[in-house]
RNA sequence: GCGCCCGUAGCUCAGGUGGAUAGAGCGUCGGACUUCGAAUCCGCAGGCCGCAGGUUCGAAUCCUGCCGGGCGUACCA
């Protein structure tokens, strides 16, 4: 069944046919419902007719009467439309229209905003993708929300999701973490050696080589770094990654695949990819550098793929395993990156279009940086400086969901100030307990209905019983019901997730209110049956959403 | 210097492809528990939407130029 709005908006693009030249005009003069704040301006609101009046260069006035009066509401869903100003057409749905998404929001458990699951592409998301060279930090966990939601979202709109997690284990940083683990080691030992520069100095380099020496014994304090990196740099990159995984699981992010850079350069595919987009004419050498025509797609400048040492760019790996994404089958692909990386875009998309793929094949979400503070100061953040805050130290402390609700509240677009003490100290205070505990008061409604034996059946309430539901608040509470589906669809449409934690802080803010003024349990067992059922839709409504932020929607607390 | 993102209430932030009187949370101040959960609710105060132009019936939203922040500008990854 659709929405309200859905079918509002049908009824309008019927109308409108009979509108003269509109035919032509349909794919560019989009129908655009608003909810007007006022609500002496109808449950739904249009300025269809000014952009359509503009392009017929007509009266904005005349085509909106034209169009109210070719309407044709044989399912009843209107009280009336008016025309409005200087062209508006407000729409004013009969009451018991909203009364009808209880009965969709009850008929299928869990399934209310969800499509149902399409043939279509499979869309790949690939997301965190972090060095293992340390630990996750904070920032790498607002990408996991982001990634992770974003993943649950589009398969909430019936698109076959694929997430995945791309391992930077090969290149320079590999070698820098097999020597910074062989240092520590010799320093455990009792070496007086001076750690380098610029390698990974953080406490867990220490951990892993007491650890290393614990696993793998003294043996190599005589063999030279040369002999030993290869032992050094697997240990290292694989514990560490371990831990990520970890890391990635205590806060409810989970993998499809994981995809290694370093089979790409073992099975040869960046040489492959160079020579393939040389095929095509993009591959030229200068100053004894193999160059990509990146310029020929809108990048400022081409792009190195083999250095003058021979040695391949990370950029050209990163060709190929785009390449080898659109190999695999895939033509829908979202890359969630750091907004550091955002210099990044146009030349990944000019590789894109070098292999034939469609601009659109690739889409990029720069997730903003968060800025770690500690009451108010800020905190470094850098993996080789060594002092930083874990995402598992944050998680441990903070708590998965109130940590992923936080990352989750902002757009994507917008730098996170993420205070430590700020979040510790008000985590009784937080958003997300705000919606949990609507969420767990409402369990205890429903606990409460079942121990005085109310008879109620969520499937069974008649058309009578739920028009009992009268008062100001239960219509507006069942009409932003009714407005769930399209939250969702717009987070896809925008990828973007933080619509979702603002309608639910909304939708939560109107029950409580509701609650405080309304007694669902009561000795009118009609009207009782009806408000549990409005309460079990806001319930349901609530875990749904909460279930695609991936926070708990716990039954106390 | 050039490029991308961003300037909205004291603070942190929302404001689909321009819509009617600009919205929350926190904080301040003042109220509401004998009741189904007060981790809640109700109310007051708080704004030249960075500045200046432009586009039009209409601009927080689009364009230009300033001012002020973040990030990027590697034959690093």
């Amino acid at each position: 069944m659709a929405t309200v709005r859905d079918r509002l908006k049908s009824m309008i693009a019927r109308s409108a046919q009979s509108v003269a030249g509109y035919r032509e005009l349909e794919a560019e003069v989009k129908i655009d419902l608003d909810i007007p704040r006022n609500s002496g301006h109808g449950d739904y609101a249009t300025n269809f007719a000014f952009a359509l009046a503009k392009r017929l260069k007509q009266n904005p006035r005349q085509v909106a009467s034209e169009i109210v009066a070719n309407l044709d509401d044989s399912d009843g869903l209107l009280e009336k439309a008016e025309i409005a100003g200087p062209g508006f057409v407000n729409f004013f749905i009969r009451p018991s229209a909203w009364h009808e998404i209880l009965r969709e929001v009850l008929s299928a458990p869990g399934k209310y905003g969800r499509l149902e699951a399409q043939e279509g592409p499979m869309v790949q998301v690939e997301f965190v993708s972090a060095n293992p060279t340390g630990p996750l930090h904070i920032g790498h966990g607002r990408g996991a929300a982001i990634g992770d939601v974003l993943a649950n979202l589009l398969e909430a709109r019936g698109c076959r999701v694929q997430r995945e997690y791309y391992i930077n284990d090969a290149g320079n940083q590999m070698d820098t973490l097999g020597r910074s683990l062989y240092y520590r080691y010799l320093q455990e030992l009792g070496e007086n050696i001076e750690f380098p520069d610029n390698h990974y100095r953080g406490e867990y380099m220490r951990e892993l080589a007491r650890e290393f020496i614990g696993e793998r014994g003294e043996s190599f304090r005589n063999s030279s770094l040369e002999d030993s990196l290869a032992v050094f740099t697997e240990y290292a990159s694989r514990r560490i990654f371990e831990g990520i995984k970890e890391d990635l699981d205590v806060f409810g992010v989970r993998f499809d695949n994981w995809f290694s850079e370093r089979e790409l350069h073992d099975r040869d595919m960046v040489r492959k990819t160079i020579e393939y987009l040389r095929e095509r004419g993009f591959i030229y050498e200068k100053e004894g550098a193999v160059w990509f025509l990146s310029t020929a797609f809108g990048d400022e400048k081409d792009r190195v793929v083999v250095r003058a040492n021979g040695a391949s760019t990370y950029f050209a790996a990163d060709l190929a395993y785009h390449r080898n994404k659109f190999e695999r089958g895939l033509s829908s692909v979202i890359d969630i990156w750091g907004a550091d990386h955002h210099g990044y875009v146009d030349r990944m998309l000019a590789g894109v279009q070098a292999m034939g793929a469609g601009r659109e094949a690739v889409r990029v979400v720069l997730v903003q940086l968060v800025n770690l503070l500690r009451g108010g100061q800020p905190v470094a953040m850098s993996t080789r400086g060594g002092e930083f805050v874990t995402l598992r130290e944050v998680v441990d402390e903070v708590g998965k969901d109130a940590t992923r609700f936080l990352f989750l509240t902002r757009r994507t677009d917008s730098p996170l100030d993420f205070d430590l003490e700020v979040a510790k100290a008000r985590s009784n205070d937080n958003p997300v307990f705000y919606v949990q505990y609507a969420h767990a008061r409402l369990c205890s409604v429903m606990e409460v209905a079942r121990e005085r034996g109310v008879e109620f059946d969520r499937d069974r309430a008649t058309e009578e019983t739920l028009h009992l539901l009268q008062v100001r608040e239960e219509f507006e509470i069942m009409k932003l019901l009714g407005e769930y589906p399209e939250v969702v669809g717009e987070c896809v449409r925008s990828l973007e997730p933080h619509y979702i934690p603002y309608y639910l802080h909304q939708l939560v803010s109107l029950f409580h209110g509701y609650y405080h003024d309304n007694r669902i349990l009561s000795e009118d067992v009609e009207l009782t049956k009806a408000r549990l059922c409005l309460a079990l839709a806001i319930k349901e409504v609530i875990g749904n959403a909460l279930s695609l932020l991936g926070v708990t929607a716990p039954e106390k607390m």
